[in-house]
DNA sequence: CGTGAATTTGACTGACATCAACTCAGGTGG
DNA sequence: CCACCTGAGTTGATGTCAGTCAAATTCACG
């Protein structure tokens, strides 16, 4: 269930230019206009709602070969921010183009629904993480999602460099910096990892995801 | 940007049967093969994630208007169960006839776009309720959610009953049966609402409001 | 090196969970 | 009609996990 090659050609053609992101800059605002979604060549970003409080919310992080914006559909404006965590490149992608050759194309219109469809249920999994995991179970289960991402792109799953720091961590899993450095430790007292900065190395992958599955307690 | 007639009767056509779903039974439930997508007719569902370990957690109350089934578009299962809270009917919507519908009609293909966005960002509010907030400022959040949703719909955003247990309450917020009674009476001894059984009455809905926008702190 | 930011570690606190007893409504059968 | 039972909900006492506060340490970078 890929696209052909004439369906990668047709989209190409809509596919606007490329802009790279510097870290740390936006690449979109709550509540800007909607006209793109974007691509990601190369890098990561999260994405984060402000509450009406003023505080803030990771609700996602991204790397390459994912799409960003497919929350602004809704409203044409978007309802999150989204910032590289690094210096990163994405290609925009007109969506007003992109619904134009979606009526044409089939595959491609089905390609576009998984795509929505998954990011639906990754937001139920996270939902699922919030709602009734305790931390060491949240934070392991963060390190094995990340690694199965990496993984799935061809990247080592076992040995990967954290893009964000201990705060966007701990603020993505609902704890806190403490909290994010405290399983850290323990993780490594464990042997159940190698840390060095945002270097990172798991020496024991099935422990860990048995401790996300709840399966396991850890010490 | 609605549908118009035309748009409706072409709808129409490949609306499949309503089936009437009782109390308690599954429309359907995780791993089940994707068929439909269905449209609430009457009544109330909730959707549940369960983990690894077997906990349940509740992703959604849906009502009335909404639809439900779109996180199984990824994968071709479903990912969540629906399950009815109240005697309630649905129409069946065949998915591969939706999708070549949607290839001939850009109002509809932008209309059930709307509508999976619509999802991902409500899901994203979950996530910045469960990820940040405080027992009372979700509680106000939920109680504040589903009065807009009825007057979306044409009911009273003051007086409604809730059609899920305390319980329910409680594990879509990420509290226990316990934290949610108490917050009910307290939110009655402050005069923010009545409560009898199910049958539930806001008194002050701006200060509710506030709570829930976390700019008030609510004893 | 020196300065500020990020992270780690420790002590203490607090919000919510857990455990337990009690109330109440609704249904069933004598 | 009423005694009994059951399950949902309420309320109180206590415990605990993660938050808060504070200090120490390491890291990044001029």
């Amino acid at each position: 269930m890929g696209l052909d090659n004439n369906d990668m050609n047709r989209l190409d053609q809509i596919i606007g230019r490329r802009r790279k992101v510097a870290r740390g800059a936006n690449l979109f605002r709550i509540g800007d206009g909607f006209q793109n979604l974007y691509a990601i060549r190369l890098g990561h970003f999260k994405t984060c709602q402000v509450s009406q409080d003023g505080v803030e919310q990771i609700t996602g992080f991204q790397m390459a070969g994912e799409l960003l914006g497919m929350d602004a559909i809704s409203t044409d404006l978007h309802h999150c921010t989204a910032v590289a965590l690094e210096d990163s490149e994405v290609c925009e992608i007109p969506f007003g183009s992109l619904q134009q050759l979606l009526g044409d194309m089939p595959t491609l219109l089905r390609h576009f629904h998984r795509m929505m469809s998954q990011e639906i249920t990754r937001e139920q999994s996270v939902m699922l993480l919030l709602g009734n995991m305790q931390a060491t179970q949240r934070f392991a289960a963060f390190l094995i999602n990340l690694s199965s991402r990496y993984e799935a792109r061809g990247y080592s799953p076992h040995t990967y460099q954290l893009r964000m720091s201990r705060e966007e961590i701990g603020n993505y899993l609902g704890l806190t910096i403490e909290s994010i450095s405290r399983l850290l430790s323990k993780f490594k007292k464990e042997g159940l990892l190698r840390v060095s900065n945002r270097e990172l190395e798991l020496l024991d992958p099935p422990r860990l995801k048995a401790i996300a599955a709840g399966t396991q307690t850890c010490a």
